[in-house]
RNA sequence: GGGCGCAUAGUGUAGUGGAUAUCACGCUGGCCUUCUAAGCCGGCAACCGGGGUUCGAAUCCCCGUGUGCCCGCCA
């Protein structure tokens, strides 16, 4: 609790110096206590016992003596098993909500960051296991908005090379006929008539077919080769090509994104990097590194045993024999560009990409270029295996929002509440995304897991619909007072009632300063889920045990603890990407 | 063969070297004439194994075991 914190770390201090301890950095021993219910801050006086040669239940003791003569009413600080426990007093807290308007994140640096979060290749739709990155990365972008920084969110497009090579000759070499009886050969689904007007879904069976065929099959290697190098050397006419090839599948995956709440700032051509020479730039500047190595056929590369790569091999090629380039040299290129756009870079990528990204780090270094900050993830797995666009083997996003929107439809039929039809479509379909969002990203992101049907469209209690939910209590009340007619009457100090469920309430609202800038700086938005489950939760709490209205007269305190409950609970939501409804 | 992740109730998960290990599902017992019961209250149940560091280890180190990812002049 960043407030009390600031308020005790002075009075620590001065009750420090009169036991003779001159410690620097002091407000480190302060720490969050295991049980919240016990106190908000503590000092653990064991690391203090062993300085001071004493019991320490004893130091506790004296230090909790000591901070009492020196603070006020607006804390309390009790000894217990060798623990100094600070708590807050409830009105303080009020005190400073309604009557001095406290400000979050008012003294924190604010900076210019650039997210790159999904990028995945344009050769098909999103399945679940693609869609963590999208997901995670969005949420990042979120959570560090809330905080007040500047934030680009953007897509690095995979414009040339292998991938949108094969599709984009798969377009234009092989038929519609074709493609269904290589795909039917080969024991892969047809396609879903509810996705038949998408593009991602239609030509990602190109892309499948291309990859049967061309095993075994020298011509179309060869064909596949030649294009695929006129696009890395930036070959105009090649990479239209491939652009209008991809393109539609870009927009289809944008499609199934923006469905999820998911947008970009901008989106960024690989190819670029090619046409205005900063790949070859790069190229050059490598050969400098005391790194540098050549193979026999004029191919260069870094030697990384040294740096801490081993395995089978442990260089990291930057030029091919031929003199083109690959994709990790465009992505040193890549984040070049990047630091001119932004003062910290996150790139959020998958586990498989772990050695890779080693590697473009310690190149960026070797060309004295600073290596980004890069969230990984693990895989989502199916019950079968491991999810593979090439092989069919998926969950698509786009049937796991259509299945989660069906099944929030079918609960809210259940409802006692009556809901007009058009207004339950809307309510389904955020029901349906933020569910989907939080069931995702409330796993810790090095976790993997298993994907299953059930899990992933769960609306239990430790879901987005349960802070959803609590929210739309908030709005409701709010619209009943507001329908009583409640002039905006200041509140007095006097009406200030505190019991149990408003002090916790009060409580853990203080802490959500603390709470979105842990998730911020460790990259991990499942700290900033669990936030939001235990404010949902403290808020109902506060809705069972403390009536607003009664008897049409409103208690003014509650009123305002409880707007401001909705107006956190509101601005969580969006730092999560959980759609905040008024009712439900 | 080597490297890098991960391992917590029956299941899924949280956890910054410190107090009685979190939350949910599950099983179980209660609460709607009451601001939305997608809610609230109670009970059951867990730190992979073995060493070490420490006053103190789920957390740090080592050795195992299991599991995932990677080791391409692919992306």
């Amino acid at each position: 609790m960043k407030v009390l914190k600031k308020k005790i770390k002075p009075i620590i201090g001065k009750a420090l110096q009169h036991y003779g301890l001159e410690i620097e950095n002091y407000e480190d021993l302060i720490q969050d206590p295991r049980d919240r219910s016990v106190c908000d801050l503590c000092i653990p006086c064991f690391s203090l016992a062993k300085v001071l040669k004493e019991n320490p239940v004893k130091i506790a003791e004296n230090i909790s003596k000591k901070i009492n003569e020196f603070s006020n009413e607006d804390i309390e600080v009790k000894s217990l098993n060798g623990y100094v426990n600070f708590s807050s007093n409830p009105k303080w807290l009020a005190n400073k909500l309604f009557l001095e308007n406290y400000e979050f994140f008012e003294n924190v640096d604010k900076k210019n960051i650039l997210i790159e979060h999904t990028s995945a290749n344009p050769n098909g739709p999103f399945h679940v296991g693609r869609a963590r990155n999208a997901i995670l990365g969005d949420c990042l972008v979120r959570l560090n908005r809330d905080l007040g920084n500047e934030v680009i969110a953007e897509y690095y497009v995979d414009d040339m090379g292998k991938q949108v090579g094969i599709l984009s000759w798969a377009i234009e070499n092989i038929s519609v006929d074709e493609v269904e009886r290589i795909l039917k050969n080969n024991q892969i689904d047809d396609l879903n008539p509810m996705w038949k007007n998408k593009e991602d879904h239609i030509r990602v069976r190109w892309y499948q077919a291309a990859n049967i065929i061309r095993k075994d099959n020298q011509k179309i290697e060869n064909e596949l080769t030649d294009i695929i190098n006129k696009s890395e050397e930036g070959d105009e006419e090649v990479l239209t090509k491939f652009n209008n090839a991809f393109q539609p599948i870009l927009d289809g995956m944008l499609e199934t994104l923006s469905k999820l709440g998911i947008n970009y700032d901008s989106f960024t051509n690989e190819s670029q990097f090619i046409i205005d020479g900063s790949v070859n730039k790069i190229m050059k500047d490598l050969e400098n590194s005391e790194l540098y190595g050549e193979a026999e056929n004029g191919a260069k590369y870094l030697e990384l045993a040294e740096k801490g790569v081993s395995g089978k091999s442990t260089k990291f090629f930057f030029r091919r024999g031929d003199g083109s380039s690959l994709y990790a040299t465009r992505d040193l290129a890549y984040h070049q560009w990047k630091w001119k756009k932004a003062e910290k870079l996150i790139n959020v990528l998958g586990e498989d990409h772990r050695l890779q990204s080693k590697q473009v780090s310690v190149a960026l270094n070797e060309l004295k270029i600073k290596p980004p900050d890069v969230v990984f993830y693990a895989f989502i797995k199916l019950p079968e295996g491991k999810m593979s666009t090439r092989k069919g083997n998926v969950v698509f996003m786009d049937d796991l929002i259509f299945e989660a929107e069906e099944i929030a439809l079918k609960l809210l039929s259940e409802r006692k509440i009556k809901i007009e039809e058009i207004e339950k479509l809307k309510i389904a379909k955020a029901v349906a995304s933020s569910a989907i969002r939080f069931n995702i990203l409330k796993v810790s992101p090095e976790k993997g897991f298993t994907f299953k049907w059930d899990d992933a469209l769960s609306f239990d209690s430790d879901s987005a619909p349960f802070i959803m939910y609590s929210h739309a209590r908030s709005c409701s009340i709010n619209e009943k007072v507001k329908r009583l007619g409640l002039k905006d009457e200041l509140l007095e100090l006097s009406e200030i009632e505190i019991n149990n469920s408003i002090s916790k309430l009060l409580r853990t609202m203080f802490r959500y300063e603390e709470a979105i800038e842990k998730s911020v700086s460790e990259n991990k938005p499942n700290h900033f889920c669990y936030y939001m489950l235990e404010l949902s939760t403290a808020y109902n709490l506060f809705y069972r045990d403390c009536p607003i209205i009664n008897d049409s007269k409103i208690n003014l305190f509650n009123y305002k603890v409880s707007e401001y409950s909705r107006k956190l609970l509101f601005r969580g939501c969006n730092a999560l990407g959980i759609i905040p409804l008024e009712s439900m």
